[in-house]
RNA sequence: GCACCCAUAGUGAAAUGGAUAUCAUACCUGCCUUCGAAGCAGUUGUUCCAGGUUCGAAUCCUGGUGGGUGCACCA
C-alpha cells in the first residue's frame, strides 16, 4: 500500500540523517489542500536533537526529494509539518485498481487463518425484541463483516435467555390470561407473549401470591417437574424464536451458532461447585466470587443464588467455555471472542471475565466485551417546546431538552416502541414516500425494506459504539444529509449515470484531465479505513468516511456534465463513477446495509 | 457513599496529541427545458468550569460541576 510506501521513504530520509525513530506517524490532513499524507516527525524529533522544527522539517524534505517516487508528485514543509502530494499517475492507477477487484476491493488478508466469534444481538425468549437487540444486531453484524473483509474466519453467535424469573413470569402470564388465539400470526403470538411478560412482571412487583407462585413455576422450569409447564414453555420459546428468526432475515443476519441459558447453567454450575474454596465462596447460603480480592474496582457477585440455582454469572462462565473448547481454543484454533452487549453489563461482565481469566489465564486477552449506550427516541412534541424554551435561555433550554426528548425505553413497563416495531415503522414510513413513484408494488416492498434498515443501521452505526444514541425518526428517514438513504440515493445516481452510458455513444474521449477530484483522493483511502475500523472496533469510520465520499460524489455530478459530447474526459469520468460506485457498495455492506438499484 | 462511562454550534454527531475544530440538521440566499433537486453552491453559529503537562490539548493529568450506568442472590 502507498501508506507503507511513504513511511519506508520518510524512515530512509532519516536514515540518511542519521536520526533513529520509533514509529512514525502518517496521516490524511483534514484538509485535501494540504496535501494527501503528512507527518509530524520535524516536530517530535525537534526536541530530542535539539533542532529548529521547521529548519528541521526543510532538512528532511530536501533528502525526501531525492528519492525518486511515481506515485509522488510533491512533498513540501509547511509549519514544521510534511506533506506529500499523490501524483496523477497514482491516482490513475488506483481507479484502476479498484475497478478490477471490484467486490473485493478493500480485502486484506491482515486477520487471515485468524478465527473470531461474534456474539450479538441475545434477545431473550419470551420477551420482546427491544432497541437494544437493535442496536447489538447492527453493531455486532457490521463487525462480523469488518472481520471478514479482513480476512478472518468469523462464526456469527447470538446467546438467548430460554431460562430465568422472565420466562416463569411470562407462564405465570399465560396461564392467567390464557393462551393466544391460534390463527394469529407468529409475529401476532409474539407479541401477545411479550404483553404478558409485562403484566406478570408488574404482578410479581406487586402480588404477593403471585411472587410466590412464579418463584414456584421458575424452580419447575429448571427441574422440567411439571408437565404442563413443559408444554407452555416449549410452545412459547418456539413462538418467540421463530418471530425472532423473522427480524434476523429482514435485518440480513444469519447466525451460525445458536447458545441457549439453559444449555449453559449446568456447565457452568459443575465449574463453579468444582472450584468452591478455590475462586468461588460460600456465603450466606449463596455461591460467590470476591472480585474485589483481586481487584479493588471490582465487586462481589452471586454465581450461585441460595436456592442453589445458577445465575446469569454462572451461564456465562458455562458459555465462554463451551465457545473456547467447542472451538478448541486450547488448541488454538479460536482465536478471539468478541461480545456485544449494552454499557449495563459492563461491570458485571468485567468480574465474570476475572473470575474465567483465574482459572485460564490464556483466555485473559482473548475475551473483548464491547459495549453500546442506550437508544432513546426524540420525542418530537417535548422536542419543540424544548426548543422553543432553548431560544430564551441557552442554559435553561439545555435542561428541558434533556428530561424532555428523550425517554429510555424498557420491555418491563411495557412501553410500545421495541426493536421490532421501529423496524416494521421505518418501512411504513419510507413505502409512504415512495407511494407516487412508478415501481411495482413488489418493487416498492423490497426498496421499502433496504431503506428502512439502511436508516435504522446508519442512525447506529455512525456514531461511535458506547455512547448513547438520540433516534430521531424525521431526520433517519428523511433522505436528506447524514443518513443511511443519502448514501443510498447517492449510489443509485452513479448507478443511473453508469446504466445511460451504455447507450452513450462517447467516441473516444479518453483523456486524462491534469487536474484530480477530491473524490479521487478519497476513494484510494478505503482500505485504509476499513483497517482502522478491525483494530478499534469502530464501524462509525466507514459511515464517516462514507458521507464524505458520497458528499465529493455529489459535488462532482452537480459540477461535471459527464455524459456530454464536449466533455473529452468521459471515459476518464466514467471509470470514477464506477469505483465510487463499488466503493460505496462494498462500504455499505460492511455496515450491513444493501445496495438498491433504483429507488 | 463507592466504581465505571460520558460532556463539542439551537439540535444530533466527527476529529490515531497537530495546521483556520469538521459534518449534518435548523435559519437565510441562489441553482431544475441540461446524466435522478431525496441534490449542489453560499451565509450565521461550537470544545462544561478551574488549574497542570506539552513546541502544540476537544483529546493526557488533578480538582470541581452536570448527566448516565452499575454496586449479592434479575438478565
Amino acid at each position: 500500500m502507498i501508506q507503507e510506501q511513504v513511511k519506508n521513504l520518510i524512515k530512509e530520509a532519516l536514515e540518511n540523517l542519521n536520526i533513529k525513530i520509533e514509529n512514525i506517524v502518517l496521516e490524511h490532513p483534514a484538509d485535501l489542500k494540504m496535501g494527501d499524507y503528512s507527518t509530524n516527525i520535524a516536530m517530535t524529533l525537534a526536541k530530542n536533537i535539539k533542532a529548529n522544527p521547521k529548519e528541521l522539517a526543510e532538512k528532511i524534505v530536501a533528502v525526501l526529494r531525492q528519492a525518486q517516487n511515481d506515485s509522488l508528485e510533491r512533498i513540501e514543509a509547511k509549519n514544521g509539518f510534511i506533506n506529500f502530494y499523490l501524483s496523477r499517475d497514482f491516482f490513475t492507477k488506483s481507479i484502476e485498481e479498484i475497478l478490477k477487484k471490484k467486490e473485493s476491493w478493500g480485502k486484506s488478508r491482515i486477520l487471515s487463518g485468524k478465527k473470531v466469534m461474534i456474539e450479538y444481538t441475545q434477545p431473550n425468549p419470551f420477551k420482546p425484541f427491544h432497541i437494544g437487540h437493535l442496536m447489538s444486531n447492527a453493531i455486532g453484524e457490521s463487525i462480523s463483516r469488518i472481520f471478514e473483509f479482513s480476512g478472518a474466519k468469523v462464526i456469527r453467535a447470538n446467546y438467548q435467555g430460554d431460562i430465568g424469573p422472565h420466562v416463569a413470569k411470562v407462564i405465570y402470564g399465560l396461564f392467567k390470561f390464557g393462551l393466544p388465539d391460534k390463527n394469529l400470526s407468529i409475529s401476532a403470538k409474539a407479541q401477545y407473549i411479550g404483553e404478558c411478560y409485562s403484566k406478570g412482571s408488574n404482578l410479581y412487583d406487586n402480588d404477593e401470591n403471585a411472587k410466590k407462585e412464579i418463584d414456584e413455576i421458575n424452580q419447575k422450569i429448571y427441574n422440567k417437574s411439571d408437565e404442563k409447564i413443559n408444554q407452555t414453555y416449549n410452545w412459547g420459546r418456539k413462538i418467540t424464536l421463530d418471530a425472532f428468526e423473522e427480524l434476523y432475515k429482514l435485518l440480513g443476519t444469519k447466525f451460525d451458532k445458536y447458545y441457549f441459558e439453559s444449555q449453559m447453567a449446568p456447565i457452568g454450575e459443575k465449574i463453579v461447585r468444582e472450584n468452591i474454596g478455590k475462586i468461588f465462596e460460600k456465603s450466606d447460603g449463596a455461591i460467590v466470587f470476591h472480585g474485589e480480592k483481586y481487584d479493588p474496582k471490582l465487586h462481589t457477585r452471586v454465581f450461585i443464588n441460595s436456592h442453589g440455582l445458577p445465575t446469569y454469572e454462572t451461564k456465562e462462565l458455562g458459555l465462554t467455555m463451551v465457545k473456547f473448547k467447542k472451538n478448541n481454543l486450547f488448541s488454538k484454533e479460536l482465536d478471539f471472542s468478541v461480545v456485544t452487549t449494552a454499557i449495563e453489563q459492563a461491570e458485571y461482565m468485567k468480574v465474570v471475565q476475572k473470575a474465567i481469566s483465574i482459572m485460564h489465564p490464556n483466555l485473559e486477552k482473548r475475551m473483548k466485551h464491547i459495549t453500546h449506550g442506550m437508544m432513546r427516541i426524540a420525542h418530537s412534541i417535548a422536542h419543540s417546546i424544548a426548543h422553543s424554551i432553548a431560544r430564551r435561555s441557552t442554559a435553561e433550554g439545555a435542561t428541558a431538552e434533556g428530561l424532555a426528548s428523550s425517554i429510555k425505553m424498557s420491555s418491563r413497563k411495557g412501553n410500545v416502541v421495541t426493536g421490532e416495531s421501529l423496524i416494521y415503522d421505518s418501512m411504513d414510513i419510507i413505502k409512504e414516500k415512495i407511494s407516487e413513484r412508478k415501481f411495482s408494488d413488489k418493487e416498492k416492498e423490497e426498496i421499502a425494506k433496504i431503506v428502512g434498515i439502511s436508516a435504522l443501521k446508519y442512525s447506529i452505526l455512525k456514531s461511535s459504539i458506547g455512547s448513547d444514541i438520540i433516534f430521531d425518526f424525521e431526520k433517519s428517514i428523511s433522505f436528506e444529509g447524514d443518513s443511511g438513504p443519502y448514501l443510498q440515493y447517492t449510489a443509485v445516481r452513479a448507478n443511473s449515470i453508469l446504466q445511460k452510458s451504455k447507450e452513450f455513444n462517447s467516441g473516444n474521449k479518453n483523456e486524462i484531465p491534469k487536474e484530480i477530484t477530491n473524490l479521487e483522493k478519497l476513494l484510494y483511502q478505503f482500505p485504509e479505513i476499513i483497517n482502522h475500523v478491525y483494530q478499534e472496533f469502530a464501524p462509525h469510520y466507514i459511515s464517516t468516511y462514507l458521507t464524505e465520499l458520497a458528499s465529493a460524489f455529489n459535488a462532482f455530478y452537480g459540477n461535471t456534465k459527464i455524459l456530454d459530447n464536449e466533455n473529452k474526459y468521459i471515459a476518464h469520468h466514467l471509470n470514477i463513477v464506477k469505483s465510487f460506485y463499488q466503493t460505496m457498495k462494498n462500504g455499505l455492506w460492511l455496515l450491513g446495509i444493501e445496495t438498491p438499484e433504483r429507488m
